[in-house]
DNA sequence: ATCTATCCGTGCAACCCTGTATGGAAACCC
DNA sequence: GGGTTTCCATACAGGGTTGCACGGATAGAT
């Protein structure tokens, strides 16, 4: 769904709504897909209104970017960083993952398919990933974890749920599905056994998440 | 008489030629930049010479992924297919992944990128890694494990290793770091730990690899 | 009501890529 | 050596995108 759902606009654009019909393109088709002629289709304008915003396509793109590092922040970090217990850890993060207005998994994916060919991009994400795995991994030292294996777990775990949403798993499993699968994941990742009860937890978890908000 | 596989390359290019380019232009910057003209420029000719060969670009598009099919088979499934035990099942898979003569994971990184946007190809992506899962998944159920666990640790493991190169961590980590991670990576996956004196065990494994071909 | 800043339409030039048609050069076969 | 096949160069047409210049239209301020 590209961002033309705003026709009240009928005129008059501004420099969000540019770049919100590039992210969007982004998302969906990549980063060479973001065009300032299709763009400008899918906004109804010419783009004579592009180059009033925006100096240049590339200045877009830097834009774009900036957008990026706003939106998907440290909510992966925040999640375990202040966690009492190892499961509590565990699900909050699993609750970060499905919610997709705290944490969005296609914009993720998108500009880490976009780094893969852009070096400077590259280590960017390489950083920000670097940073993930770490605060996972202190998290499981917090919990008797010893190194190497926290650091070995964290990134497991982090990589997972990269491919996960990088193959579009999600789309193709219920919601019963994962639900299904939490023990399994929860032993896989940890190596201990779930308490019991805790997938009820969980979808209290899931519902005080989108309660907020 | 010996015929000589490699005639004159200053002029007189194969099919498998111009495929090669592509392949490698596809790994490098991704699928926007198998571009005819630029290929011919890295091949000191003009697309005159492609258009002998192929009928159009689709034509080479679709030359890629057969290539990329008869490349990266099912070395993955056939390394855990016929494995005596949990250890050598487990590195022989380390040994597949490591061994870019058998597998190549840029290959496969760079199809699974173009894949994203292209639905065709996605199915295609999706249909292998599913049949990559569901070997890893028989060959746990083999030794002893239950489901879903065995569905989920063939999924983690099959995801670790696709992000695992997707985001360049083998160009980062020497040989040394990888083997002390090998106790770690071992017990996130299988949930037991590895029998003594295995790591040298892999050493030879992958000296045998090595060794052939 | 006029002025001005804001925003967008239009036309033009330049570049890049694909695809085709045609001719030429070299190797190969008889 | 003549004819054929293989392979590549050249030229041209067509479509698409970027960037800029300029001119028109609208809304708010005075």
């Amino acid at each position: 769904m590209l961002a033309t759902s705003k026709p009240d606009r009928n005129h008059r654009l501004t420099r969000e709504d540019w770049t919100d019909a590039a992210l969007s393109m982004l998302v969906e088709n990549g980063i060479d897909a973001v065009q300032i002629t299709v763009l400008a289709r899918h906004l109804q304008v010419t783009r004579g209104s592009f180059y009033w915003h925006f100096e240049s396509r590339d200045a877009l793109l830097t834009a774009l970017i900036d957008r990026w590092r706003d939106r998907n922040t440290n909510v992966m970090v925040e999640a375990v960083a202040d966690a009492a217990t190892l499961d509590d850890g565990i699900l909050a993060l699993f609750a970060v993952w499905t919610d997709h207005r705290r944490f969005d998994p296609d914009l993720d994916q998108a500009v880490r398919d976009w780094a893969r060919y852009d070096d400077s991009l590259r280590d960017r994400v390489k950083a920000e990933d670097a940073a993930r795995v770490q605060a996972i991994a202190r998290f499981f030292e917090r919990f008797g974890y010893e190194q190497p294996e926290a650091f070995i777990r964290a990134r497991v775990i982090c990589f997972t749920q990269i491919t996960y949403y990088a193959l579009g798993v999600a789309e193709d499993e219920s919601f019963k599905q994962r639900m299904g699968y939490l023990d399994a994941y929860f032993r896989c990742f940890t190596g201990r056994d779930i308490t019991p009860g805790t997938a009820e937890a969980y979808r209290d978890l899931l519902a005080r998440g989108a309660a907020r908000s």
